[in-house]
DNA sequence: GGGGCACAAAGCGTATACAATGATCGGCAT
DNA sequence: ATGCCGATCATTGTATACGCTTTGTGCCCC
């Protein structure tokens, strides 16, 4: 909350192609951040995908350095992995991570539910309603990059309304993970979150009925995980002495 | 002072008295990293301490690049502030955060216990019996440092238990944001964690009772919190509008 | 005499250059 | 012909150079 954005006024004058020397840094490199951060969880850039440094230098109109800077805040956040001399990939999340990631999300986004229901105000009510219909009508436009990056905003700003920010700071990063683990696991046509099923947690929370949003989410989760077809590929070490031992 | 890098190249064609250019990268930066984590959560270096990229980079014999990596991930984990045109600076946790950070901490290193208590082998009963000793050690020959450490440590080493990596990481973080919260909050003799409380916790984990264990951790995460003195000192951004309008 | 403005110094943000490393491909020996 | 070895290439890692913003101080004007 205490994020002080400095907006550093003067002339910003983000100048098109010329590469600004100084001053438009922190925003343009935020943008950029994003623009990165929602291609990988739309899955516009797949796991495994290579990011090469100068190529995203070229593509963005800023040196390798700013680029390098924001691969390293991406792979603090495990969405793209970075190999000592090999470069940056967009992670590919094992079978355990998956697991690890939804057991997460299950203890922090059920025990923020009370607290959640506590706090959440009309507007808030709104805001998340808007969310839902948007998702709704992505995932029947076919849209499902929208519709999957919506589904993470939906988490995001519920758990943002617990008014504890380090606990909602996680759950995005969870929910961004989330993503990434639909697009390697996840089965084509039955993507993620079932449409009304963020409507009817809505519904409790206006009521608020904070036991039942509980439940209901631990459920949600569960279900989402439950979709997936974790098929424990050992792609990363393939067990060769296993495999051709017998 | 270690300026000494072992450049393994042969060839170096250029003026020979050039600082080691690679090869040693990766390790080195890790023990810079590990050096400034320490010295914060230690308190040798205080909240509010400003951390000056060139300097640093005298101290440790790279040159500012990598300093600006180091202190950008230690920003990510919420250890050191960075403003934008004023560098770097050990980040001194506002009450909110400190609430938070426990409010956080109660919800997962609580949600954990079962499970570890559920995973526990005797190797690692042994190593956390070892870190309670040390802790105590410390605490009695008045090396108020390292006993911080410790007892961050043992939560680390903890939730690890649980086999989660995701969440022990989680942990760890809270764990050393909590670091900082006592160099701010904290009363003087009154430190952190009781000693006798981790051995406690040991012996209910021993005994395989994970609601017991669940229970206490959530009275001793309390008892730490209630310790602290937590006024309201809006030193960050002070309201000057509302204290001066009225 | 006090306050505002200008200049200078210091420090951060970005870009570019250079070196090292791992990968790939061609040549050579067996 | 095939397998191994060396050279070249592509790509990252690090250092340095330069520009911009901020801040502190001194001078001038009121």
């Amino acid at each position: 909350m205490n994020q002080r954005q400095f907006v550093a006024g003067g002339k910003s004058g983000d100048g098109g192609g010329r590469p600004g020397k100084n001053g438009d840094g922190p925003k343009r490199h935020e943008a950029i951040y994003q623009s990165i951060s929602d291609a990988i969880i739309e899955h516009r850039l797949k796991p495994g995908a290579r990011l090469r440094e100068d190529a995203l230098a070229e593509v963005f109109g800023v040196s390798r350095t700013g680029i390098r800077k924001i691969l390293q805040r991406l792979a603090l956040e495990q969405l793209v992995t970075l190999t000592p001399r090999r470069g940056a990939s967009v992670t590919r999340p094992t079978a355990d991570e998956a697991k690890d990631v939804f057991d997460a999300r299950l203890m922090v986004e059920c025990g923020l539910m009370p607290e959640i229901a506590r706090r959440i105000t009309a507007d808030d009510l709104a805001a998340l309603r808007d969310m839902a219909r948007r998702e709704r009508q992505a995932l029947k436009a076919g849209e499902q990059s929208t519709a999957i990056r919506l589904s993470a905003d939906f988490h995001t700003r519920l758990a943002s309304i617990s008014g504890n920010a380090t606990l909602a700071d996680f759950v995005e990063r969870l929910c961004s993970r989330s993503s990434l683990i639909l697009a390697v696991y996840g089965n084509a046509g039955h993507l993620g979150c079932e449409s009304h099923d963020h409507d009817d947690l809505i519904g409790y929370l206006e009521a608020g009925n904070g036991e039942r949003a509980e439940a209901f989410m631990g459920r949600h989760l569960k279900a989402i995980e439950a979709s997936l077809s974790i098929h424990v590929e050992e792609d990363e070490a393939p067990d060769l002495f296993e495999i051709f031992s017998g």
